[in-house]
DNA sequence: TACCCATGTTGTCAACGACAACATGGGCGC
DNA sequence: GCGCCCATGTTGTCGTTGACAACATGGGTA
């Protein structure tokens, strides 16, 4: 088969309309919010017949779990290629992984919402939580470059990792929930995390 | 009327539908979540015709916005009289606003979601905002303690009360999407209260 | 006393998620 | 190379829901 649409090479009826679905549902999540999704609307989109979804998400909460999915992979992009961009000092790869983070937040608001969502099905959660954890050794490994160093004051560097993860998260939180009385979120996360990377400094040797 | 309907006096007709179904929506929100909230289920449950809320409630978003406005008085509560226990001193303060906080968003995690949730109507929007304000302004007066007692850096003190709230924001969020990793809530916080308090320190005088 | 409006009711509609029964055609085993 | 099977898609249907319109009622007030 294989009919030429819009220049795109659809080869629905066999083809790939789980990924033709989630593409559509992400655009549909950005402009009109989760409510906005709608397993029958997302099929009319695409051509196909109502049904035609349930064989690829037996849920809608499983095709917003896949979403979520999507959404983590990318972030996790984002936080290593931030990484990498960071150089070697542990403290601007703490800034730069905030930064992304951050970026990541107010470019996807809606899809954040999704991924965050409490209502996952189980087995996407377990799966979910490995690919976020994935993102939380990044910032644990720059703890730990720190304290290597001697920057960093001691202490279990998951825990310390967690720490700033919630910090950045909350910015981000508030910042896509627009409560932030017009403060640039940028800025009021680079004050956070100045004050947690002087909150987490080794203490100075005594004189 | 007034009939007696276990114990409490139901003025249906002509009474407190309103609060009734505030109450009920409630404990459906803690239950089933927001998806576990129907109009017409509320309804059911408090024998009244399918189409009785509507008088009530234009919308069921209004309904959750009134959820939601609940939610910011109850939470402005127990943030008001977390600084009263806890005495004068400014970074007591804190804490026990930070603590009051948590405990608030695990106690409600679904309340606490509806609240935050960017769906509101403007007209809601507004009002919500203002009550949160409030409980900003709790943080924004003991931080202008610290300061004025010259034990807090220089700065705006709304702002930095935003960057603290952030700070707890996310360590609630965490928690109710329980995101920890099996660690206490109550420790992650107090870890990061105590690093951002140390971070927010005004520079001790030279020598 | 009579009217009006707040509050509640019945009826209806379109959209949706979910399910069941059925169709089809491509790839794989033989 | 042929035919069968299953993945994928379709049609049909059901119960639930939010929203709206037209109607009922009764308490407070002019």
């Amino acid at each position: 088969m294989g009919a030429r649409l819009g220049g795109v090479t659809r080869t629905y009826h066999h083809g790939n309309l789980r990924d033709a679905l989630l593409a559509r549902a992400e655009e549909q999540l950005a402009t009109d919010g989760v409510d906005g999704i709608s397993l029958r609307s997302l099929a009319r989109d695409l051509g196909v017949s109502h049904a035609a979804p349930a064989r690829h998400f037996r849920d809608k909460q499983a095709l917003l779990d896949a979403l979520a999915l999507v959404g983590f992979r990318r972030l996790d992009d984002g936080l290593a290629r931030a990484v990498t961009e960071a150089g070697g000092a542990f403290d601007d790869r703490l800034r730069g992984l905030g930064r992304a983070y951050a970026r990541f937040a107010i470019a996807h608001p809606r899809l954040l919402e999704v991924m965050y969502a409490g209502k996952h099905h189980p087995e996407a959660s377990a799966e979910l939580l490995a690919v976020a954890r994935r993102g939380l050794g990044l910032v644990a490994d720059a703890v730990d470059t720190g304290q290597r160093a001697g920057a960093v004051r001691d202490g279990d560097p998951d825990h310390l990792a967690l720490l700033l993860f919630a910090a950045v998260h909350g910015v981000a939180q508030l910042a896509t929930g627009d409560l932030l009385d017009g403060e640039p979120a940028a800025d009021l996360l680079d004050d956070l995390l100045e004050t947690c990377l002087r909150g987490l400094a080794a203490p100075t040797p005594a004189g």
